[in-house]
DNA sequence: TATGAATGAGTGTTCATTCAT
DNA sequence: TATGAATGAACACTCATTCAT
């Protein structure tokens, strides 16, 4: 029996996709089996690989359209503001990562843990999408300095924009959706203690 | 008498220490195969057995003694401010917390990113030894809020001392020593940072 | 009209003779991979099996029909001096076996290194086919030593012949045409050779 | 139970090397699995590891040392005649090779048919080995060309080598020890044919 | 006739672990 | 205490082959 009813290409991909998502947050990238991954999705190990290269490329398709969906995410939610002062901006950068993530922790997680596991040519790729992330913010650090908003040294704003992020991030990792915090809770929080450290 | 001349296992203990958390740094826990960590000793990797139990156990050995060694550290380190304010001693929590990871990035990577090869019982006795470690915090917020200098909601307490964690980890991954920035300016972004956090 | 226009049957079949043909000389039938011979003639794997039946079919196919011509064409080749001595066939023999093989080395080469991939009845069919043309050498040399033109004991002669065959062969494995030697003087070595061999 | 009493190492080094000389004999290199291997020598197959490092290093190992036997032997056997005339020598040559080869009928094999499935360093090694081993003819052939013995035109002496050596190695190919024809005769009959060849 | 997706057996290789020496 | 050799399970990956579309 060569093939079962009902499984296409597409809807297989995203299975593996969403299986490995969930195994790799679980145990890791290198404790996650392919025959496990497969299982899990409902097909043996050879089959996988009419759908994925190798297991990092696995990886680096999930890293990679995370970034690409994150980054596209972001540009749109900031387009509002664009215009706007820092703080307007900074309020909204915080409500869009919060928002974003929450629903994303698994990619969160595997974004920053398993990026080792990636051999260089991906790595960078992967690295440098990051970096366009975290310049959004230090651009608007550097708007609220340059605006008299915020106050950072001029030297001290990258770093600054690191450790926010390190903020809001950890954010993610605590909170669990359902429990006494909402997530508007959550957003009011981190807004006001992001706006506190570089007040 | 405690050690004949040419017993070399305590060395040989510390060398296995010692490679295994530069090689769990750099590979993962997963990634690290015991015959490496044996390369790099300059043993085979039978003779490992010598010193340890299993795999798993060295891992925890390995964040065991560093969660030891921190709390205690963490405690002597305390001890000077204990009958100050809240602010003196966050002061004193955030000096101390980063100056004594910032030579310690290994160990602080792998308690973090590892914790989950680590299986039940072991996997417990870490988490809860972490729990002290930010119980301290939380205790120092929970101060400055009772005394007025800090302006937390009584129910993000918690919340709040973890993203405070959360954003000195942070520092501790993206600070190079020996760059532009000292320790000590290090400390003291943190410090406002943090201290504005909350204010 | 046998064939509609558009189908390629025949030529893809071609295709994939010729290709298997270059991909078993250069790397052995056991390294050939279906997928390696597909993507060389620019077809997916599951399509061979359209022009197919099996792999070893394939190099069944492929050596069938190297002997088939190969025999065709020895009495063609050998039908003009049919009626003359042993001295004059043997000539004849030597110029065809060089001429004949010099444009085939691939077919050559796997026709004797790829025999035992084959299972027992096909194995044995063109192990049937090539002691036919072996039969063709030894019944000269016999006509030769009849004649008493060669000088070989009787019971040696099919071992002289297949001696000759080596000799014959290795030429074909060493020779590269378009250097220092033309076939028409590889031809004339091999023929002085083996008829020295036999005097 | 992790060693089977009576099994030492050089020993199953020894049982791996006669193990793989007898399946590559049999079904090719390729076409030899390592559980196979593995299975004939009385062990698992990831203690083969213990010993080989690759199975291309195994075939290596088998070619490589072959060749370096053959080339003390025929260092050995040639000294005897080092100072004689080119006849001499050739007697002793096609003596050798035959005498040595037929009792290593695996080893000729796979040396000739398993060569391509080394990797360049590899492969040129073994290659260049073999080299030597044809310049010995060669330059017995020279020797009787200039001594007035053979007839061979200077620029083919090389061919004229290669082609005997075909001529030689096809006698171990269908030489059956046992049969009607003793391991003199065939002797004999190759040299009567190679004499014959050059003269 | 071509294709993409499936299968199950198989590949070479690595793993943590054991233990007689 | 160190070692070399063993184990068996696991690894990522490839294979020839099948077949609905």
């Amino acid at each position: 029996m060569a093939r079962t009813i009902g499984s296409h290409g597409p809807t297989t991909l995203n299975a593996i996709h969403e299986a490995a998502l969930q195994l790799i947050f679980e145990h890791g990238y290198e404790a996650m089996s392919l025959r496990d991954l497969a299982g899990r999705v409902g097909i043996r190990v050879g089959s996988l690989y009419n759908h994925i290269e190798t297991k990092q490329d696995l990886l680096f398709g999930l890293l990679c359209s995370h970034m690409e969906a994150l980054l596209a995410a972001l540009d749109e939610a900031m387009a509002a503001v664009e215009a706007k002062g820092a703080k307007a901006r900074l309020h909204a950068f915080v409500r869009f990562h919060v928002s974003y993530h929450i629903t994303r922790k698994r990619e969160v997680f595997i974004s920053t843990s398993e990026l080792r596991s990636l051999d260089t040519p991906q790595y960078d790729i992967i690295v440098r999408m990051r970096r366009r992330y975290e310049d959004h913010l230090i651009a608007i650090l550097q708007q609220g300095v340059g605006e008299g908003d915020f106050s950072i040294q001029d030297q001290d704003i990258p770093a600054a924009a690191y450790n926010l992020l390190g903020l809001l991030t950890s954010s993610l990792t605590w909170f669990h959706p359902g429990g006494r915090m909402s997530v508007e809770d959550l957003i009011a929080l981190d807004t006001r203690m992001v706006l506190g450290a570089v007040a």
